[in-house]
DNA sequence: ATGAAAATGATTACCATTTCCATTATAGTT
DNA sequence: AACTATAATGGAAATGGTAATCATTTTCAT
């Protein structure tokens, strides 16, 4: 069982490790977490989904796990305007899953898409050549939203 | 000094009017602080500022003003990721003033730019077709923008 | 000027996130 | 495997931005 869990995600370990944390069984769980669901979870979720296989793992370790986690870039936070960040892993086995996304402002759902993102992706690395030497910039991310009304909201609103 | 203070922003009056709201003096005094100060400020820099021209001014109405004006279209909302929301004014006199956004990590500093706008719009544009048709999302806006480390934080750092 | 409706501000409530600190777990070294 | 310095933990309380409440005041069409 202890070793199940450790097993999880064994390509992690190497980053985390490498930054000089330790590997603990609560930063094991949450990583498992991450990587196991649907993405853009927020704090409380992951925290639920972590208590319900390791019930003494407290909101202020995933507070503080995420936390090291969005530093070291190993997951990614966002902020999409409805007062709670939400966390994805930065990448999977498979390689990165960059993708953007559409928020719908009513019920504040989000999409992720990544059909466009190439053509998207090309002029991203230009633009960001162009703004670094201007304004001596060094970039290391983007974020891309797009707003408007899901399908659902569409017809209730209306 | 009431007469200034009512001629301040007379182009935005039609819109706001135009929406069944009530021109007061405390919405007017906030829409000439959009108006006339540099972009994205806080709702409590707002508020200060606010005061200091009309010092019985309460933080609740600069809130409840700045979530008509949002959501009117007439004031942008933005979430940069530091717990507090940036406010600034879509238009001006001289028309829109489109830009994006440079956010540093290290000290949440936002630079906007319009450089390479030109382009990206276009790119949006066709991206925004392509989404609402595939997702069938009446989309509204979107916000762009790159994360990094400004000129001063990256000698600091390093 | 008048009155219905909307706006106001002070306070309180809310809720996501952080801080504090005493206790416990980790991992490199014997 | 036991030891130890150090980092990590969790519960409670604090923080801070924003929203709700409600009695009072202001706006604006008449």
């Amino acid at each position: 069982m202890h070793n199940r869990q450790r097993n999880g995600q064994i390509w992690l370990y190497g980053k985390f490790r490498g930054c000089g944390y330790k590997l603990t069984m609560g930063r094991n769980i949450i990583l498992n977490v991450l990587a196991n669901s649907d993405k853009h979870l927020s704090a409380e979720e992951i925290y639920f989904k972590v208590h319900s296989l390791y019930p003494n793992i407290g909101l202020t370790t995933v507070y503080r796990t995420l936390e090291i986690l969005t530093n070291t870039g190993l997951v990614f936070k966002f902020d999409f305007g409805d007062g709670r960040a939400r966390y994805e892993l930065s990448q999977g086995p498979k390689g990165t899953r960059h993708h953007h996304h559409l928020i719908c402002t009513n019920c504040k759902r989000a999409i992720d898409y990544t059909d466009f993102i190439d053509k998207e992706i090309e002029l991203l690395k230009e633009t960001e050549k162009g703004l670094s030497e201007k304004f001596n910039f060094k970039i290391s991310g983007h974020q891309i939203l797009f707003y408007g009304l899901c399908e659902k909201c569409q017809k209730e609103i209306k």
